[in-house]
DNA sequence: TATATAGTACTTCGTATGTAGTGGTTGCAA
DNA sequence: TTGCAACCACTACATACGAAGTACTATATA
């Protein structure tokens, strides 16, 4: 068994690429191999078996879910008003567009976890972390609303998303900048 | 090539609990079989490819989606107030925790609409007039709100449901009929 | 009796897998 | 500096598994 880690990890990327693209029915070592331009077997070497690889897929995805540095320190310095909310969920939008890929395996990902309680277990944990940290940042910036605001826009976006990504025709008539306003109107309600 | 609908149809039927249970991966025609109970090469001699396969379920699956004849018209006998919102979301939930399978199986769908046209045409045309159909009804219902309110409380049930079959674990501290409460007092402000 | 479907069994095919074997590179020690 | 050892990249192969489809038989119904 081998033990290059950059090439792990860029064995592990491109499981994620080979998710998103042809969903878990393609995800086998040697899609993995071609994906990652590296020779036939490689995978073999280096994930004892095909439910070895999704676990660390699982375990490694949560990099690709929050917002990178950058983004964090635009949302650390922002103007803590409502007038901001639009703005870092457009920035959210983007990054999501940007992530494609990275969103879609996560979803091959959740129905993986139906099937395997590992694959759950690791999900539950990075998912439950981020939206921890989305609801504390959010009390702790004061802007208006509790932590069920939060929620309820965690839970709006992450639909808004999915439809995106995988039916853009059925909410044409409602695109995602009206309803990010719309949203923004419901919570923040004016003073 | 064999036509007896009452087969074909138990063969969709059977298609999407395996596409629920194990996944685009276990979807063959083997599976197929087993799950119906027919004997081998059944499944084979009903559709032409996988493909064809995929195609007949999505345009069947539509059937499960909505709400069936005894629920529609107990919404159209409810009192048309603001009361009666929870009362309406909440027997949605029921049905959908009934219908595991079928929403699993969607979602599998979703995924494979990202990867097939056909898919993507059948499913954006089934659940935008899904979707239509609630939004006429509410509106014509006179209750409060607008075309918005009706696709917010969409996004959020359905980002809700998915959350509940795929990670249940996440949402632990913020339960389907607590955030359905703060959904009804969010749309549906008091006079 | 004829036709269509149910059911059985077999053959073929594709492809994933894992490993054996080879070559090259790096690090360490003499 | 040179030689050796260990490790990894890469190639190629042999195996195995399971899906698919079809040919064949049985049965029921019109």
């Amino acid at each position: 068994m081998a033990h290059n880690p950059e090439r792990r990890t860029a064995l592990v990327d491109a499981a994620i690429e080979v998710l998103a693209r042809q969903g878990a029915r393609g995800l086998t070592f040697r899609a993995v191999d071609a994906e990652a331009g590296v020779p036939k077997g490689t995978a073999s070497n280096y994930f004892t078996s095909r439910d070895d690889l999704i676990g660390q897929v699982a375990r490694h995805i949560h990099v690709r879910l929050g917002p990178d540095a950058q983004e964090l320190e635009a949302a650390e310095n922002a103007p803590r008003t409502r007038d901001a909310l639009p703005a870092v969920l457009t920035a959210l939008y983007q990054r999501v567009t940007r992530e494609r890929t990275g969103y879609l395996a996560l979803l091959e990902l959740r129905l993986e976890a139906t099937r395997r309680p590992e694959v759950r277990e690791i999900l539950t944990e990075a998912i439950r972390a981020n939206l921890q940290r989305d609801i504390d940042y959010h009390l702790a910036s004061g802007r208006p609303g509790d932590d069920t605001t939060v929620v309820v826009l965690y839970l709006s976006l992450s639909w808004l998303i999915v439809e995106d990504l995988t039916l853009p025709g059925v909410l044409a008539d409602y695109p995602p900048e009206h309803m990010v306003k719309v949203l923004t109107g419901l919570l923040v309600p004016p003073d």
